[in-house]
DNA sequence: CGCTTTGTTGAAAAGAGTCAAAGATCGTGG
DNA sequence: CCACGATCTTTGACTCTTTTCAACAAAGCG
């Protein structure tokens, strides 16, 4: 198998062919480590579009104040941007959560290759689609109580790193810390630390050593309410037979 | 002046040719209007690509309980749907808030549309990216206040109404009812009515017979922490000297 | 004119934030 | 191998925002 989650990730919007899967192969080969709490973007118009191919990135944007809200988490087969090809600028910022692999794709490359295979450029708007998709449920989420909150981005997290291999049957690695979390659910890291207790007393989650386990993968669905629809993800980690392997 | 204002819209991410305006125009012409709390258009496929010539609606979600979310707010030259050509269903439900006036576009049109110029499925690609950044804007905002979370939403209905002539110069009509507002903002309604008194009080806006003026532009935009850059809007509302006319 | 919807107010309670401090854990260097 | 410092987690007490419930006033509409 080719190990590149983006093609993986592009061909959830439709099948490419052998010539296009490598176009977009050949664009992803140079990578660069970049470190915990490193920003690998920032604002205005970026000259590459970035992939990320290892560890958890997210878009954030930081208030007057200092405080830091996470608007989106980039998962390996993520691109970062917009990756259209006018410029546009989101008005915030990527950065790594843990340590990361980036590819740095130059935006004009990228343009040839949409102009070239219109197909490409075709799944990358549908690949904006689930993003803008995603940022719609989050922001439903928000109000319902921090638990509910959290609990139904546990379950997001899981179908999607199952999508590019990144989860067993129903644990993964998420090596966030909870100062993090709180910026992802838009809470403090003490309340955080207090709804991690109330999910894990309720054995809907265990939790420890920064890895997450859903013992019973429909009582989380049915506590947060979460359906995968708005994902778009073939797999779905439904299916009760269809485990690892 | 062609009373369009998709194509005034979609022109703000790059000039269209007359062959393409005109295109645009035939498929907006059949209109019809749809009452106030009616829903446009229910989750699953549409059939048609929706767009609104008048009126304010929004795309919503309702979690179990019957509380609903309201995710974004859709103004005349706004289309309701990611208008791609392959179907994508965003799971969740849009519904008009006042009485609307509303084009229905076969998606099949849309779709050679696109094909036939390439430049309008990239001023669309274009459209759904403002559209992702006004979403991760409300996201990013929550958690902040209602106070200032209602003030930022202001700010930007003045910038977007003002962009398709809908706004004089620091005020214009919001015929949403403070239920609604609550919906948006995802507070209670009676923390809406007193958020909306505080922010009378303070002299930031004034409010009355669904009429929204805001006397400083500048002090609400400090108190908010709004920065107009996100809408990618051309005219800005900010110059100081260009008014209406 | 009466009915329904919308707006307004008060009081009690729950959720979440803040502040401050004490344990855990981890990587590093001695 | 241990000690140290830094980061991360946990806890308690207190405050503030926001919700809920309930009632009433005002406005719109037939």
């Amino acid at each position: 198998m080719m190990d590149n989650r983006l093609i993986r990730r592009l061909e959830h919007a439709g099948p490419l062919s052998a010539t296009e899967r490598e176009a977009l192969h050949a664009l992803t080969l140079r990578t660069r480590p970049v470190p915990a709490r490193t920003d690998i973007e920032t604002g205005g118009a970026p000259q590459s579009v970035h992939l990320i191919l290892g560890g958890i990135a997210c878009r954030y944007k930081i208030w007057s104040g200092g405080a830091r809200r996470i608007i989106s988490l980039i998962l390996p087969g993520d691109l970062c941007d917009g990756h259209l090809p006018l410029p546009f600028a989101l008005g915030n910022t990527v950065g790594a959560l843990t340590p990361c692999i980036v590819a740095d794709i130059p935006r004009q490359a990228m343009a040839d290759l949409i102009e070239t295979y219109p197909r490409i450029g075709r799944a990358l708007w549908w690949m904006t689609l689930v993003k803008l998709s995603i940022t719609q449920e989050w922001l439903a989420s928000t109000g319902r109580g921090a638990d509910k909150q959290l609990a139904h981005i546990f379950c997001e997290l899981m179908v999607r790193l199952r999508a590019v291999g990144l989860a067993d049957e129903n644990c993964f690695e998420f090596g966030l810390t909870q100062g993090d979390i709180a910026d992802v659910v838009g809470i403090s890291h003490v309340h955080v630390n207090r709804v991690l207790q109330s999910l894990r007393s309720s054995g809907l989650i265990v939790f420890s050593q920064y890895r997450l386990t859903i013992p019973d993968l429909a009582r989380l669905h049915a506590f947060a309410e979460f359906d995968p629809a708005y994902l778009h993800v073939q797999d779905g980690a439904r299916a009760p037979g269809a485990l690892t392997g």
